[in-house]
DNA sequence: CGAGCAACCTGCATGC
DNA sequence: TGCATGCAGGTTGCTC
């Protein structure tokens, strides 16, 4: 479910709630997640402060006095807040109640997502570990990816999606990107020239940054912390568009299935 | 090593 | 209405 700009409004979105307060309890009603929960995690945290909030890839890290917290949203996976008498919704399966009577509530029906804690530095973790760089940051640029794509004749899109390479860019914002740039999803990456690298990586900070702004995007069921939905779905210009005029030259969008992943694009449009 | 794909789970839409 | 099927925003960890 959630890319980059939906974990990052996420993370904006509970920064203002849970900054500098102190973790008074925490419920764990299910701990069977991608990984379990840690079966002492509410000892683990108790009394503890969140002193930062920071984001690496799909990645939300909640940095505590004495160690962090890692949480991934999977594919169905949300983070709200609310007060502490609400009641816990079905696949409500973490809650971290503090002191000033707001909830921070973890809820996902598929649970591939995550909730694990770490003493050493999140980024050492083993999951965090070999992520490549970040999409928006300057050491990901069009010399960074023409260097990656040397004698990979993997697709240009599952090249994309590959955490190692870059992270943040799932299923929905590389087809959007590389309808930006013009390239065919099913190019072999190795047969990208250098100036359609660049294009491609500012077609990617572009959309991402845009979907940022939006809100991320509600598919079906994403909800930013405050409950309302992303708004880039208005803006989508392929994904879940198959047989639907193209924005730009009116043929009509073509959908595939590659890599076991619904991919759409525009053959008129995209080489 | 890389590529391909099964697996983890629930919910929803579709078709018979 | 019920049941089977397929699909969904992610990622690990098999097998070949």
């Amino acid at each position: 479910m959630p890319e980059l700009p939906e974990v990052e409004t996420t993370r904006r979105g509970i920064t203002p709630h849970v900054l500098n307060q102190t973790i008074q309890q925490v419920i764990v009603r299910n701990p069977r997640l991608r990984w379990p929960i840690p079966n002492d995690l509410a000892q683990i945290l108790h009394k503890q402060k969140i002193k930062k909030i920071t984001r690496r890839g799909k990645y939300l890290l909640l940095h505590c006095d004495k160690g962090c917290l890692i949480i991934h949203l999977g594919m169905s996976g949300k983070l709200s807040i609310t007060e502490n008498t609400h009641a816990a919704d079905k696949h409500d399966h973490c809650e971290i109640i503090f002191s000033h009577h707001k909830t921070l509530r973890f809820n996902d029906p598929r649970r591939f997502g995550a909730i694990l804690w770490t003493t050493i530095h999140p980024h050492k973790h083993t999951l965090l570990k070999d992520l490549g760089p970040e999409p928006l940051l300057k050491n990901f640029n069009g010399d960074y990816l023409y260097q990656c794509i040397q004698n990979k004749n993997m697709a240009i899109k599952q090249l994309i999606m590959d955490g190692k390479i870059v992270v943040g860019v799932g299923n929905i914002y590389a087809s959007e990107a590389l309808f930006l740039a013009k390239i065919l999803p099913t190019r072999a990456a190795q047969t990208l020239a250098l100036g359609e690298c660049n294009t491609l990586v500012a077609a990617i900070k572009k959309i991402l940054t845009q979907a940022i702004k939006a809100g991320g995007t509600t598919l079906k069921d994403f909800l930013q912390a405050n409950g309302k939905p992303g708004y880039f779905s208005q803006k989508l210009l392929v994904y879940q568009r198959a047989d639907q005029p193209c924005r730009d030259c009116g043929k009509a969008i073509r959908s595939i299935r590659l890599g076991q992943r619904a991919t759409y694009f525009c053959l008129q449009c995209q080489k």
